[in-house]
DNA sequence: CTGTTAGCGCCTTCAC
DNA sequence: GTGAAGGCGCTAACAG
């Protein structure tokens, strides 16, 4: 049987108090005593049972989610990720609350941030839109000991606990390869739509895409980003004109969202199959299109990992604990239509 | 605050082990009062705290896993995740013993099983060999209610629980797609590697494989398939032969294990480069040459994942509760050098 | 059939 | 500074 504080109480002749004093290192033990507690817990080798802990405790986490409004599959994806981790939270001892607010506008952002700064939870979650306004209200929450963690979307140099994202320049780099493999000796340009410059994810994505096609497949060229605001219909209007503009067209690489209206403009000019299409995230939508063909790969990051992760990195700040950053890695994951996972009820 | 075991039994107007006797559906309870339990406990909306029930209980699983010796990377790669699991085991309350036997022996494998049965174990969790004398040591343990999954390589028809691996078939579909894509107009055949027949996963992956090639890319000659024994000696010798037979060999897809013999044969004979190489399981090997480019793409099995949903299948399985199969679904992962995972310690 | 009681491992008053 | 006692939500004897 593993040994509990009884067993280290015995060992070091104290009492349980005095034991759980040293075990959440709070004052008012002296420090002979201290010692003889610790070094009973390593002769011991005595591990705390989080769960009996967190029974006892009764404690719980009121923490604050920030997603953007708005028609985005991923996003609505991502919402349902974190309400089946709202289902959970009985279990997990969290609270959580979801605050919307419009897409890639800072303003409502930084007040949604300080609206959550009001509830005054223990932790906050914000998919994050790269403005000073918003990377002060973050420095406003961790200032008042509130951990943030960015999700998706980072915001670096705003002392933010964590990013819970992929590394996109990396997913950037990963669709300049495929591209450049897929094409192989086929001739023609390659576009780039983009939803917003605003957003830092969707930044690093073409520095990423733009630094492997440059060094790889030199050759290539590269037409100048289109920005279709993660909207559908927006998408697909630019999509048209581009497609008309450019009849050598060889590749498009979106790296935002508002798919539906790229795979419309392809198919409807008939050159879904012709055109070598790479996108992120996978919905309904492009599922869809990697199974007809239209899109020929998906990167993805998996939306309820990242909410998971998101979580479990805002507990583990609030209670002062250590992240095992290798551990919270998001994956970049790349889809074909032959690995697709199961579709989920 | 939710409610709790004594508020249904208030609600109900009986007694906490009444009350637990029906939320663990055992015997010695009136249909008349299950059914005044089973009202409150809807109206209260009553979720049961996992973690109070396990302190409580006290209960620990004890586990066998059975895995192949040898130097196969993937395969150490999984006993170092079971490993750390282990590590874990005092929280998890599980406790478990590792079998190690000779690989592709379907003997020895099946010796091991029925060793596994005498220590009864509350389950057990197989690198399976496709052969009648271990299905039929699986039907054994079966019987006597013991849990069965099998692990990496499934064993369909012995009547085994479930399978924590990935579905191979489409592993290899998405490898044919690689190849045939990343080959495009390139002349020339393509070879194919495996470790061994006698287990499902290769044969899996050469089916979808070939289906894929048959469909997509009919064009492209397929050479008969070696068996290398997933031992890197013996790989790098029939890979040399390979070379020197065909001069003109386009691409390699390694669907087993012994990558660094194919490693060593193709850049031994400077056609790194010039040859697709498509191989399987992320190790320090093909990670390297992933980097170096000797090796196009691994496709990827999430060892730690496998080993973390074997353990919670065998937990539900002991316990007799139902297993969410898509959530326990094991993915398919892409690595190109661009979006490898950061090295782990 | 049903209820009482005493823990599981830990934390938290409240005395001393 | 330290200890004793009670309780978190649930389960498991053991009585009735």
């Amino acid at each position: 049987m593993r040994p509990t504080v009884h067993d280290i109480a015995a060992e070091a002749g104290v009492s349980l108090a005095t034991v759980d004093r040293v075990l959440n290192n709070r004052p008012g033990v002296r420090s002979v005593t201290r010692d003889r507690v610790e070094r009973a817990i390593v002769t011991l080798g005595y591990v705390r049972d989080v769960a009996a802990a967190n029974l006892a405790k009764g404690r719980s986490y009121p923490f604050v989610f920030i997603l953007p409004a708005g028609e985005n599959s991923f996003m609505r994806g991502l919402e349902a990720e974190l309400r089946s981790a709202m289902a959970r939270s009985a279990a997990e001892r969290t609270n959580i609350t979801i605050l919307s607010v419009p897409a890639f506008d800072a303003q409502a952002l930084a007040a949604a941030l300080s609206q959550a700064h009001q509830r005054r939870p223990a932790g906050v979650a914000v998919v994050a839109v790269d403005a000073p306004e918003v990377t002060e209200a973050v420095k406003q929450l961790r200032m008042d000991g509130i951990a943030v963690v960015t999700l998706v979307s980072d915001l670096p140099g705003s002392g933010r606990d964590h990013f819970a994202g992929v590394d996109n320049i990396a997913a950037g780099r990963t669709a300049g390869t495929l591209m450049g493999r897929f094409l192989g000796d086929r001739e023609g340009p390659v576009a780039v739509l983009a939803g917003s410059m605003l957003v830092r994810d969707h930044r690093d994505r073409l520095e990423g895409f733009r630094a492997v096609m440059g060094e790889a497949f030199a050759g290539r060229k590269i037409l100048p980003v289109i920005e279709g605001q993660d909207n559908p219909a927006l998408v697909e209007e630019l999509v048209d004109t581009l497609l008309a503009r450019h009849p050598d067209l060889a590749g498009i690489y979106s790296l935002g969202a508002g798919n539906r209206g790229l795979v419309a403009a392809l198919e409807k000019a008939g050159r879904a199959r012709t055109i070598c299409a790479i996108a992120h995230e996978l919905t309904p939508h492009s599922r869809a299109a990697l199974l007809s063909g239209t899109i020929d790969a998906v990167l993805n990051q998996d939306a309820g990992h990242e909410v998971r992760s998101a979580i479990r990195v805002l507990k583990a700040k609030a209670d002062g604990l250590p992240v095992i950053e290798a551990q919270e890695r998001i994956r970049i994951d790349i889809f074909l239509k032959d690995n697709l996972p199961i579709e989920q009820a």
